[in-house]
DNA sequence: TTGAAAGCGATACCAC
DNA sequence: GTGGTATCGCTTTCAA
């Protein structure tokens, strides 16, 4: 069922037809138009999207890249980015970069065949010089191309960005935490390269020394990304002595379950023996015991501005730099970690 | 960047260029071959998969319709089809039908419209007649047009289906419950609509009474298929009296988990208590406290062999009629039902 | 093996 | 308003 056969059934032509289908109704008698279609709805015709494309240059359509599929975090922005391009009729389509860069910058090549109005990437930034150039590259000639470039978490790249703040996130959890009476305690991060959780680290040591804690009395283990990262950095940590620790900070609340499930199973009760803080504010984080202080990251806020920042006509913005949105974060204190008893007025 | 670029670049024609670079490169002279290739990187050439399509008719993707992207359940299912695609060269673009048939059906429109070579739907269908012919329709002019199409979790539409065992997985749990000790059950579940809520509650039933457990003694509330839902169920629960209930059977993870909620937040213990069990083995499961007893789904597994349906030549299944692959689950017997004590005796 | 030319299905410019 | 026609980028006969 081509566009053809629906003119032939409404007895006009193919250019009729296609005014009447996509472009301005305005332009066409009504009765032409109701008559088209009725022809289209009887034929039971369907747009082809490839040919329409191959006419127009572009698809009606989204590209979304993101680290992992199966991880909450994206798949969050990913609702909020749906539900903003659904409202804008725009399809969306989503494609996993693995956590790989070499894949990300490979990913897109492939994505600049599709020709999507809009590329967004979902991601933290691998700090891989190599590879930053390349991306930086490929999305330079798409956007000459007539595309949109949005990225998602990944600041200093010299497109539109949606960024967390996860630097002042941590921040300000290290202060509730400083003052709910803690004083030595341990950060779980991954390696300094992914760029989410080297922002956590600093703000959170930021956060420290602000409240007077020096890092001297505390110390850093860095290991995966990952769940099994957070336990075993903990399991780790148990068998060498927790040495007085009174909280451990992961980076990400899948790692801080797995510091949480790492205590449980060496006997430690978190929450009671130990403390533990992570970060985002998985739906996981309330379902645990004691439920997880962390920092709530807005995701599906993030996704919407996302696509706002992809729609919005940056003729306006181009002379004013990169538009960056900044989505703010807020911590929730929950029962992982209860304030330090008899502490409480050496905060200041 | 086009193919002429190239071929001109390549100093061969448009037609060699094509051959070299996509079609059978057996039929060209191996320094043409080179030298297209090398032309092609020189101009950083992507080739425009829409032209490709309405030359060839087809796009090299497998379209996914989930019913929600948040949920894990779909996203485990969607890294399986992701992992094989990948495999086959194939572009997996992932759409949301937010729980609706309507939109279901309306989406499978669009997607026809983008000519992808398969067509995945991973979805609990709902019961619902006049969606389903619609549904079926759509499918059957996709089909007809070349495409492939394979349904997961929902049987009985007439198309090659992966199907979850819920019916078994959730008879065997009961029988092992019942095993256990437990008498005196509730089941929380989703309207009946929701086909795989009801094959867990008809499947869990069956388990019952084959273990000698009348139905009568016992109880089910309907409520929503998600962790509010399971929350609600149980705080009218409590509110009117656990009358000697033992346990609390919700038809997936996320409504035990919200189970479990209302009971802490009514001060109950859950496990001790009242037991709790759910079904899909979602990763929270194991990281609440006591860990949940559910059935386990291997999703990734189904989205292989949706995959493997879907590239099978079906010309050597088509006379043995419809393929469905059955996925079988398994019982994980965690803290959140231990053992009744004194009861195991009598047990048959 | 290669190139010329005819589609693929739609859009858009340009006369009428 | 409407129809004819060039065009989009690529694939694929069909001859050579």
């Amino acid at each position: 069922m081509t566009l053809q056969d629906v003119a032939r059934e409404a007895g006009v032509s193919a250019a009729t037809a296609s005014r009447a289908l996509n472009g301005s109704t305005r332009n066409v008698q009504s009765d032409n138009v109701s008559r088209v279609l009725a022809a289209a709805a009887r034929l039971g015709y369907v747009p082809h999207v490839s040919a329409q494309a191959t006419a127009k240059g572009s698809i009606p359509t989204v590209a979304l890249v993101v680290s992992d599929v199966a991880d909450p975090y994206f798949s969050s922005i990913a609702v909020g980015i749906i539900d903003a391009a659904e409202a804008g009729g725009l399809v969306v389509t989503m494609t996993v970069a693995d956590r790989s860069p070499e894949r990300e910058v490979q990913l897109v090549r492939t994505l600049r065949g599709q020709r999507p109005q809009i590329i967004i990437i979902a991601g933290s930034r691998i700090n891989d010089t190599d590879t930053r150039g390349a991306l930086i590259d490929e999305l330079k000639q798409y956007r000459a191309a007539g595309g949109r470039v949005v990225l998602i978490s990944q600041p200093e790249l010299p497109f539109p960005t949606v960024a967390i703040d996860n630097v002042d996130g941590a921040r300000l959890l290290a202060r509730e935490l400083a003052g709910a009476g803690y004083r030595r305690l341990c950060i779980i991060h991954a390696p300094h390269r992914i760029r989410t959780s080297y922002d956590r680290y600093t703000g959170f040591v930021t956060g420290l020394e602000e409240s007077g804690i020096s890092m001297d009395a505390n110390f850093a283990m860095e290991t995966e990304f990952t769940r099994s990262g957070g336990y075993e950095a903990a399991r780790e940590l148990v068998e060498r002595g927790l040495r007085n620790i009174e909280l451990i900070f992961a980076v990400n609340d899948a790692m801080a379950l797995g510091v949480m499930s790492a205590l449980r199973d060496a006997g430690l009760v978190p929450g009671r023996d130990v403390a533990v803080a992570g970060f985002d504010d998985i739906s996981s984080a309330v379902d645990v015991v004691p439920a997880l202080t962390t920092v709530t990251v807005p995701l599906r806020t993030a996704g919407l501005e996302a696509m706002r920042l992809a729609l919005a006509d940056d003729d306006a913005a181009g002379e004013a730099g990169i538009p960056t949105v900044w989505i703010p974060t807020a911590v929730r204190l929950r029962e992982s970690t209860p304030p330090v008893s008899g502490r409480l007025i050496t905060v200041r």
